[in-house]
RNA sequence: UGCCCGAUGGUGUAACGGUAGCACAGCAGACUCUGGAUCUGUUUGUCAUGGUUCAAAUCCAUGUCGGGCAGCCA
């Protein structure tokens, strides 16, 4: 099969345009580097729950693996054991499947449960028991790799305290000193390290360091510590080990092991890019050497991305958790009601470049508009209602109205509302004395409604407040939808509910977390101090049509002229459904208000 | 006053020495029983200055601006 086809879309829409990390493989496949195969993986650690910047990631090691034949490896980045837990390996197996289902499910190598060969299995349609890699699989492979480097007078124990590493180092300007213990014999060192491995001395005692020059420009090359020592057990490993690699010696040798071919990671591990081919160079590899290559990572307005700014938000309560419909997590978006091709088709829109910048929140807006458009049931829901009484109808009229269920998708078919005297209609589609070009209610104006007749306001009633309550209206009985004047033209219509028939439900109206576009850049500032206090507003007595009783959790619909809606996951049931918006509908009214 | 990376409309990107294109946003209009969707039109751009070339967003030089790097974090 040629790449080319392979990188069409089946639709025969156009191609994503090609970015330049796809380039790069694209060269290699043609040219036979690594025998014409693509091996990538995504490797979180599981310190945290994966945000849209991982989604990012994932699209682009997952479709760089599917555009070339490839396989990509989910693996636990796992070297760092005060910071990590299973909780949070659990939750990223379940957003990558989620994130890929039915578009690279195929691609997505795991391995055998307790296998540490590196080998990978393919996750889909497997009858082993699988699960994602983990660089602690690896620990002992990489410790023997220590041992080599030690062997070839490549690394060394050294026993300055961390702060006198720190000043040995030099700065970024300045050249480091060498270590006092970078001279030792291959012997000593290699007692030493065993002795580190064994648990004989304390956390921060002794370290093994790369032995490279201390006088480099590149500070990650004034010899790295490669082995810290954490008398703490690790959520994979357990107790057997009490040193661990860094970042720098696993996460080249796991690729290594792997057979990973291109190691895509973000900007900031530029400048590490030297030490992780040393690393491989300087040891006896046989195989083909991965390479590593560098792309911006994703910056999006009016949140935040970093996963510490992240765990804040949840540590201090405010936001419900790492799933709050308000966070740029996966599991915020998806309980939000953003669908897996939706955030897929972002990652395509904004594209894979080494430039910074930062994607605006509308592009966002418009992936999960434009997927629900054509995949959500129209219903018809009333948040702040006002009610309606329709005095030339008589007391107890019903009648079932025909609605249709998707205008975007015929096979969706048509479903029944119940209509009757008193209905409920929505708070701001009336004015009692309307703005210029306001189209809908007025007292003596007339609207359509929706599926139904043409109504005219003749009343207007108010409470002891002044507040109207209430409003006397009449139909046009000859304007019903398919009758013998529903041609006629009215300047709105508008959506409405029967009180008698309608359910009352949560509805919890969300919006941006954050009130500036960049709350973690305002010098001086707390990114905290930029909340938006109206991100999130609860409506509790919302009047919703009875179809929608039976919602079950994650249901999505759209509530015609409101927006995308979706039944919370988590606390919506059948019988008494509570609804999260995912997003409003476009709407050019409020645009036309902010105008004057 | 170290090293590395980057710079194309408001935003995100394409163009790989040969007509600066796409998407989002914006604006204007058409259509509409969702002020939705759809359709049409449209404003706005190659960081600067030199150089190479018949021809430069693209190659070279210098400068400017932005980002990254001094965890026993990843």
């Amino acid at each position: 099969m040629s790449t080319d086809s392979q990188s069409q879309p089946a639709s025969g829409a156009p191609a994503a345009p090609h970015h330049f990390i796809h380039q790069i493989v694209a060269e290699h496949v043609q040219s036979g580097r690594y025998g014409g195969r693509v091996g990538t993986r995504f490797p979180p650690e599981p310190n945290g729950y994966l945000h849209i910047g991982h989604a990012k990631s994932i699209c682009l090691n997952f479709g760089l693996a599917r555009d070339f034949g490839g396989t990509c490896n989910l693996r636990m980045d796992d070297t760092n054991p005060t910071r990590e837990d299973v909780e949070y390996v659990e939750s990223i197996r379940q957003d990558v499947d989620w994130l890929i289902g039915g578009w690279a499910d195929d691609i997505l190598a795991l391995k055998r449960v307790g296998d540490t060969t590196g080998a990978g299995h393919l996750g889909k349609g497997s009858s082993v028991p699988l699960e994602p890699f983990y660089a602690s699989d690896y620990f002992g492979q990489i410790y023997d790799f220590a041992l080599q480097l030690i062997r070839k007078g490549h690394a060394y124990v050294c026993d300055l305290t961390p702060e006198e590493t720190e000043r040995y180092r030099g700065s970024p300007d300045r050249p480091g000193m060498e270590s006092p213990f970078r001279n030792r014999t291959v012997e000593e060192n290699l007692d030493l390290f065993q002795r580190m491995r064994a648990g004989e001395f304390p956390d921060g005692t002794r370290t093994l360091r790369a032995r490279i020059d201390m006088t480099s420009p590149n500070i990650w090359l004034r010899d790295p510590v490669l082995y810290r020592i954490r008398h703490v057990a690790h959520h994979h490993t357990g107790t057997q080990w009490c040193i661990y690699p860094m970042y720098d010696f696993a996460h080249c040798l796991s690729d290594y092991i792997e057979g990973i071919t291109h190691s895509v990671c973000t900007l900031e591990f530029e400048v590490h890019r030297p030490l992780y081919d040393w690393i491989l160079e300087h040891l006896d590899l046989p195989k083909e050497l991965p390479r590593q290559y560098e792309f911006a990572r994703l910056s999006l307005g009016y949140t935040v991305m970093s996963k510490r700014k992240l765990l804040q938000l949840v540590q201090e309560k405010i936001v419900t958790g790492w799933d709050d419909p308000r966070m740029p997590t996966i599991s915020g978006l998806r309980r939000r009601g953003y669908t897996p091709h939706a955030l897929r088709h972002f990652c395509e829109m904004i594209g894979v470049t080494k430039y910074n910048g930062v994607t605006d929140a509308s592009v966002l807006e418009f992936a999960i508009r434009d997927d629900l458009n054509r995949r959500s049931a129209r219903v018809m829901g009333v948040l702040r209602p006002l009610k309606v009484v329709i005095e030339n109808l008589p007391e107890g009229h019903e009648e079932w109205l025909e609605a249709v269920n998707n205008p975007e998708d015929p096979s969706a078919g048509t479903r029944k509302v119940p209509f009757s005297r008193v209905i409920y209609v929505e708070q701001e589609d009336f004015m009692e004395f309307p703005a210029k070009k306001f189209f809908r209610l007025s007292p003596g104006s007339e609207v359509r409604l929706r599926y139904a007749y043409i109504l005219k306001c003749v009343g207007v009633v108010k409470d002891a407040s002044g507040r109207v309550s209430e409003l006397r209206c009449t139909v046009d009985p000859d304007s019903k939808s398919g009758g013998a004047t529903a041609g006629r033209k009215v300047k709105a219509t508008i959506h409405w509910v029967s009180a008698a028939h309608a359910i009352e439900a949560e509805v919890r109206l969300y919006d941006r977390l954050f009130s500036v576009e960049q709350p973690d850049s305002q010098e001086g500032k707390d990114f905290k101090s930029f909340l938006n206090p109206h991100s999130l507003e609860v409506l509790s007595q919302c009047k919703l049509e009875p179809s929608l009783r039976e919602a079950k959790p994650s249901d999505r619909f759209q509530f015609e002229r409101l927006g995308y809606f979706c039944a919370d996951s988590r606390e919506s049931t059948p019988g008494k459904p509570v609804f999260n918006r995912t997003v409003t509908l476009r709407d050019s009214w409020a645009k036309e208000q902010q105008k004057s």
